[in-house]
DNA sequence: CGCCGCTGTGTACAGGCGTACACATGTAAT
DNA sequence: ATTACATGTGTACGCCTGTACACAGCGGCG
């Protein structure tokens, strides 16, 4: 049985070490040495794990998506209620679900990212159908796409805007985009 | 009185050149270097006319709120019904109106930009009040807000995903979200 | 006509980047 | 205990970046 030498998390945890760097300094301030002062591990050791930069990015963007959607996917269950429901998308927006404005930094790096890399829209298209298919539970898949947007457009207008939004709006909105639609 | 040797129009043909980059490369990719080719000057004229990248990026990003702005009030002139209203907002996330994707892309390198930089906020923030107050000659403030962030949204589900979002699903949203408010 | 001064530019520099690669290091087998 | 090897790392290289700055070229003044 090979032994190994050291931590066999270090890959994932240079991984994780990506995501941070990502949300704090964004894509373009994202290095290998930033990254391995971050994971505490040695600069070669990330060109030994993956192949260039843009792996890694890609690697770390993965992970970022694929978390979403656990949170997305608890967040959601147990929802019977139409109420419930417009609760629920209004925490999420609010920031009382497990996402914080750290990661939604990271999903809009991941966005913009995409935009121009188009290795990347395999994962923010996986992404976006796990939220869709997540809503389309209570709702037809039209709504679904229309509040998918809508949170996305509102939690980047509450993180930009100095003045908060108050929880009353989002809900008022969230309430009238989901419209009639039965759980 | 004090002949120019040169355009004058030099300083605003290296933003708008500024502008392109942005759109094209991202705020990662956008150079001195690439700026000067696109905007025909020599290396040396940027740090002639800014006194950093940053300041240039700040007024290229500055000029294109602006546009964006006018581009916004011009589509939503004239219009008086309900009806009129939806079929506009519907136009906009279609791309049937003066902005098309590489205008969004602009805009969401601003956003993304300004979550990390607060110099850019006053741009960002001057350009979501000013959709807003367009928005809010039509319905309440908190149905504007409503539908500014799903505009914004919308057009990056819509940039971002394959299958193109048909605009009979987007005039449909649109329609709910605007709700019963009257012209 | 010659000089001055200002507007504008080519070039060079220091720093940081991604990446390759020669070597150390610890393990398993003999 | 020694060898052979796989695993992992420190260092160095070439490239590209933002920016400074010494100079060039031209218009106005004496």
């Amino acid at each position: 049985m090979p032994t190994r030498r050291h931590d066999p998390d270090r890959k994932a945890r240079i991984i994780d070490a990506a995501i941070e760097v990502i949300a704090e300094h964004g894509v373009a301030g994202t290095t290998h040495r930033l990254i391995a002062v971050a994971a505490d591990v040695p600069l070669g050791s990330l060109t030994y794990h993956f192949s260039s930069l843009e792996d890694l990015r890609a690697q770390a963007f993965r992970r970022h998506a694929q978390r979403m959607s656990v949170i997305y996917e608890a967040h959601f269950r147990g929802i019977e209620t139409r109420e419930e429901l417009v609760e629920a998308v209004t925490d999420l927006i609010d920031g009382d679900a497990g996402a914080g404005a750290h990661d939604w930094a990271i999903a809009y790096e991941l966005y913009l990212a995409a935009l121009r890399d188009p290795a990347l829209r395999e994962i923010t298209e996986a992404w976006m159908r796990t939220s869709r298919s997540v809503l389309e539970r209570f709702v037809d898949p039209t709504t679904a796409r229309g509040i998918d947007a809508l949170i996305e457009g509102l939690v980047m207008h509450k993180t930009l805007s100095t003045g908060p939004v108050s929880r009353q709006d989002i809900r008022a909105i969230v309430d009238r985009t989901i419209g009639t639609s039965t759980p």
